[in-house]
DNA sequence: CCAGTACCGTACCGTACGGTACGCGGCGGC
DNA sequence: GCCGCCGCGTACCGTACGGTACGGTACTGG
């Protein structure tokens, strides 16, 4: 009577190593072959049977949404220490959040992943959608916020809404850059270039709420 | 010996009325019911056969490459008065254009469009991609750079790179409006928060770029 | 009135792919 | 040693959908 019982090991916590191979396997094929992702060629790539795919992650959504955590939780790496903030400082940490951001939007990984999320909000149930949202722009917000907010307390910066003056720094940082790379331009930035249009929205920004410690 | 030469009828200009009516249909469908488009479905909402929409479209890419066209042009429409060019009169053409904008991409089937152009461009030939592109983000520019170097030259603007200048402007508009949208978050815009975040956005642009006339 | 054309409706074909079933090998516990 | 269990490989099923074929009808030119 104690017949096994099915219990359900979907993934839903922390994936165990094989299973981190599998996604990562998800993501590399992602990347190489474009979408069109078949659980087929998963299969094949993770030395792994179709069965075992659906025993961990339910059906193909379901893999699809652990790849994408799984990718966020690598990428959420990252210290927010916050110290006294001056001028300098701030400015800093600004850079710091836009060089970042800017190359986490222009990884391969980043667009593929957020091309599979927005087909998959087209058409209908999508949470892949508000995933992508929530560890992207929701996130990055989150933790710049406190630092605009930190700087304004400083007396470094002038705004009301800390959202709208996100928004804009957002603006100022991303421009054309996602909706060209998600629409297939070329567009490759490297390093020095990523680092020189940073610094370059940082000053634009500072320019717009900064002000002059009084 | 005459017998009917095949004539490739696939429609490269201009569609005809029929023609147009059946890419309304495609419109409506795709704003209606996510993507997810059948060639079915579309023959069924067009009223014509599937074999017709084969001849005259080639294929479902076809299609769809000719409704990203038929969209784009009525979109276009738009006059571009280049008249005298005072402080006021710069102000307003560069409001219009961040209102259009915004209207643009805050529409149901921009959205739905640039959806599916993004994700064919995951999947290779990514010509939808492209045309998209062109007929947005590239299109704007065009439009919006010969209007700042008007500026420039009438000593209201100071800037380097029109391209540069551009692209600030464009990131200032449209912040991340796009991107939350295309992965599915509500926001809806009503035309007075258009309005109003056009019109700061062109404050803040001429914050940067602007100079009084010496 | 006839021939030809355009196009609608529908039935049909082929295939790709999501999801399932089953057999086999390796590895733990008794 | 033998017995579950886990997971690999593979064969299989069902279906949705892109694309084609074909019969029927309306219109046009001769």
């Amino acid at each position: 009577m104690s017949a096994t019982i099915p219990r359900d090991e979907t993934v839903h916590e922390a994936p165990s190593a094989r299973q981190q191979a599998v996604l990562d396997a998800v993501l590399g094929l992602l990347v190489e072959e474009g979408d069109q992702l078949t659980m087929d060629a998963v299969a094949r790539r993770a030395s792994c049977s179709k069965e075992t795919l659906y025993k961990w992650f339910g059906d193909r959504d379901g893999l699809l949404t652990a790849t994408v955590r799984w990718q966020a939780s690598r990428v959420h790496a990252g210290r927010d220490a916050a110290g006294a903030l001056d001028a300098a400082a701030l400015r800093d940490r600004l850079l710091d959040f836009a060089v970042t951001w800017l190359d986490v939007i222009a990884g391969r990984t980043s667009v593929v992943l957020n091309r599979i999320a927005i087909a998959h909000a087209g058409s209908r149930k999508g949470n892949l959608g508000a995933i992508v949202l929530a560890n992207g722009r929701l996130a990055i917000g989150g933790r710049v916020k406190p630092v605009l907010e930190a700087g304004r307390t400083a007396g470094l910066l002038a705004f009301e809404d800390s959202e709208t003056a996100f928004r804009t720094f957002f603006g100022l940082v991303g421009r054309d850059v996602q909706i060209r790379l998600l629409l297939g331009d070329a567009l490759d930035l490297d390093a020095a270039e990523i680092r020189r249009d940073a610094a370059r929205a940082v000053d634009q920004f500072l320019a717009l709420y900064g002000q002059a410690r009084p």
